[in-house]
DNA sequence: TTATTGTTATATATATACTATAACAAGTTT
DNA sequence: AAACTTGTTATAGTATATATATAACAATAA
């Protein structure tokens, strides 16, 4: 999976790894028991720091997308807690959804978009 | 519109005004037309700094939310440029719904969310 | 005239982001 | 056994973001 970041992004760019990561998961491109490289190889694959790196894995970690051994590195290992998974994409959504009927996007218009969004992350599947 | 921060949240004190005025836009707490209290009204409220209050503003009115003249201070001005607005929206969820994916939420209990949250929103409107 | 408006400027303190080196124990490879 | 790689931790430095404190300005309102 190749991963890239933008220095001219207002994003940080540990925040960058950990998007690009969710979205290799979520299309498939990294499945379930597949490791990641190394912090010191993505580190200079990439151009960054190590810390960097290692800062991104800490997170996906914590937020239960990956798990991480000294025999094989970092594993994805997505940990399933539907309650909680829900909430926290309801959180993610308020504020999205606010400006969006501020903005007088109708609920079928972003229905819409959540189909579309699916299709891109799921493809055939 | 009782606008309130939370100091011990990792949320920027100007996102968190930002975010309430959004929503109190979405939710028809304010309306076109209404004015905000001045941002050293606001600032003196909620126990904050003017400066604070003024980007939080500024913001607002780069994005489109509001506007700002010496006469009455500002101004719930919504700007709708729906082209611009579904881009954003989309790009805004993108994250989201990978993360969704990734743990197993289905399109139709995200769809059933946006539902939701619409209602919240939009109440009996 | 007096007060209030948003805006701008300067300064300071703290937190976050990123980098640079270095070291450690645990495990793998040779 | 020796050499190497792994994630992890520690320390230190720089840069940027966040929030505060004062102060001043022109435009407008009372």
């Amino acid at each position: 999976m190749l991963i890239r970041v933008d220095f001219n992004s207002d994003e940080a760019i540990y925040m960058q790894l950990c998007r690009q990561i969710i979205i290799g998961i979520a299309n498939a491109q990294i499945k379930e028991g597949d490791n990641l490289p190394s912090v010191r190889e993505l580190a200079e694959d990439v151009g960054i720091n190590m810390h960097t790196v290692n800062k991104a894995y800490s997170i996906l970690k914590q937020e239960g997308y990956l798990k991480v051994d000294r025999r094989h590195g970092a594993i994805i290992a997505v940990e399933v807690d539907r309650y909680k998974a829900k909430m926290e994409l309801a959180e993610e959504m308020k504020l999205s959804i606010a400006k969006a009927i501020s903005r007088g996007i109708t609920r079928e218009e972003t229905k819409e978009m959540i189909d579309e969004i699916y299709d891109l992350y799921l493809g055939g599947r």
